[in-house]
DNA sequence: TTGAAAGCGATACCAT
DNA sequence: ATGGTATCGCTTTCAA
């Protein structure tokens, strides 16, 4: 492997110099940094990464914890991220936490063993304290998808209530009154938001929720098909279903089919989240627009003038959500 | 940042012990290794992955290179690729090369950069030339998805001809004759091994296939729907589709359903991959199956002996799809 | 504008 | 079994 070194001795300067022109930070004149180039091209010299980094301090990478590295959610987040910082020649470390605590505490060890120089964190299961801790640490951090109390400069968020609120208002103004939910997770502080909203909207048109109408999913595809079925099983009449996420409507419309029933017209389903293929499962579905992509790239300009560019940068905390109309939910006239 | 140096002070012993326990690689008393480890505890230590890297000259990381962060294809294959890795504390750095040569090459270069141990790439745009010339550079790889002549012990594939065959096959024994094809790029091999099988199995019903029938699409499914329209524009009669790959016949199903069509009475249609979402469109799709996390995890395991281990591995070069069945096909009567 | 030299935080060889 | 020390490839003062 060619290093600094033997650039600097086939171009004639000292070490300083062949780095000062491949960061070309401070003045070197035209001339040595032509031979300097030049040098580097003759020897085919690649930087080491690993030496620049323990000699900065600086990795040029950041880490970044996420529930799975599969699903169409995560896979927009961290297509957004590598896009943005691969531009800036960072490299971006993505671990799964696997929604569980211990595994994300791992998970964030590893990334800090790494020296990492920031970390975007998307994390479920440990606690606010845990971060606000970890914040202290010295890695500076930005969190995906909470809102943490003495964190909030470095929160983004979804109002998650809200796309709850808007989702059961959607079923409600389609002439609706008899709502299932399939949630993720109760644990989950996403899952609780949604159906808080949920509940918001039905206590607006003077219904109290029906608890026996709430079961509880796990934000995939099986959970909604589960879901589904219980719901059916319990002998509870219902005319549409909200569910906690995309993954878990396309579930719930597979279970309602194999159950014989007919879409939109037996059944009205929502979802949240409005992944890829949500717009090709049949009917399309009607859900509430998640704008991961937006929200991931903010965390990512902060970083980048945050930390790299030593420039503050104010973030927009709070991201909201919109309907999305499309051919699951049946109107009914009441 | 507490260091070595820290720890070695703290437990009065030498830089070199306290580096003996932390690899536990050579014999150290149980007192002085319980020192260190305690002196370790006390101080919070935490091992400076970085210059172990450039000590060793290993960076205890591997370069993946994809085609995109996002989909359900490349989501399987990082998520059984970084699960595998960190259970070695050996993390993944994900690239994506976006089907185009020169940011695949780039993405090499980046990763190259970054000293990674090994590579693991799906390329497709790169020549055979590249990966043979990039396999001498010195950084071990292994490549998914193609068969590069002097390359083969370190090339995993699927048998891609035999999955076309299959679908085609799976298509004709259900009685269809007018089958039309909607491909992937047509530059791709995998789409031009998998038309290639296609092609064989209509010959083994001594059926021609009719290029008009055929629309190059693009993989996503957007190319499903466009392919769909075009073939439905074209007035040529045909009972079934063949997709290039589960996001085309998503797509392709919409289509059909907002052309006013019932599936799969009107239409039948397969798709190729076997991704999670292909089990909850409606009708569920018939698929060819992929294996990409066996494929992934024997890549994977091939980096973690061979380069890790210094053990020989033996890779197995190519895997075989099957056919899954489901409801997207219908039986027509001859 | 350029050079000399002291780190950065580990590893690993050579002694003891 | 333990310690001393050169080394990995680059950055970054400090001088010149």
């Amino acid at each position: 492997m060619v290093t600094i070194y033997d650039v600097s001795e086939r171009a004639g300067v000292s070490l300083a110099t062949v780095s000062r022109v491949m960061n070309n930070n401070a003045r070197v004149s035209d001339k040595t940094k032509a031979k300097v180039l030049q040098a580097m091209a003759d020897l085919g010299y690649r930087p080491n990464a690993i030496a620049k980094g323990l000699a900065s301090s600086r990795s040029n990478s950041v880490g970044v914890l996420i529930s799975e590295l599969h699903g169409p959610f995560y896979g927009m987040m961290m297509s957004a991220i590598e896009t943005e910082l691969r531009k800036h020649d960072i490299h971006s470390i993505f671990a799964a936490g696997h929604s569980d605590a211990a595994k994300e505490e791992d998970a964030v060890n590893f990334l800090l063993s790494r020296r990492c120089d920031a970390l975007i964190l998307y994390v479920e299961a440990v606690s606010d304290e845990f971060l606000v801790e970890l914040n202290k640490r010295g890695t500076p951090i930005v969190v995906l998808g909470r809102d943490i109390k003495n964190l909030q400069p470095q929160c983004i968020n979804l109002d998650n209530e809200q796309g709850g609120y808007l989702a059961a208002k959607y079923l409600l103004d389609a002439g609706h009154r008899d709502i299932a939910y399939i949630s993720g997770p109760l644990w989950k502080v996403d899952t609780q938001d949604r159906l808080a909203g949920h509940r918001r909207a039905l206590a607006e048109h003077q219904l109290t929720f029906d608890e026996s109408l709430l079961i509880e999913g796990d934000f995939q595809e099986e959970g909604g098909v589960d879901g589904l079925n219980k719901l059916l099983s319990s002998g509870r009449p219902f005319t549409a279903v909200a569910c906690g996420n995309d993954e878990m409507a396309a579930g719930a419309m597979a279970a309602a089919r194999d159950a014989g029933m007919t879409l939109p017209d037996d059944l009205s389903i929502v979802g949240f989240d409005n992944v890829a293929y949500s717009r090709f499962v049949y009917p399309k579905l009607c859900t509430v627009n998640y704008p991961v992509r937006e929200m991931a790239e903010m965390a990512t300009h902060w970083v980048l003038r945050q930390v790299y560019d030593h420039t503050r940068f104010e973030i927009e905390n709070t991201f909201t959500p919109v309907m999305v109309e499309r051919n699951s939910v049946l109107r009914v006239q009441k």
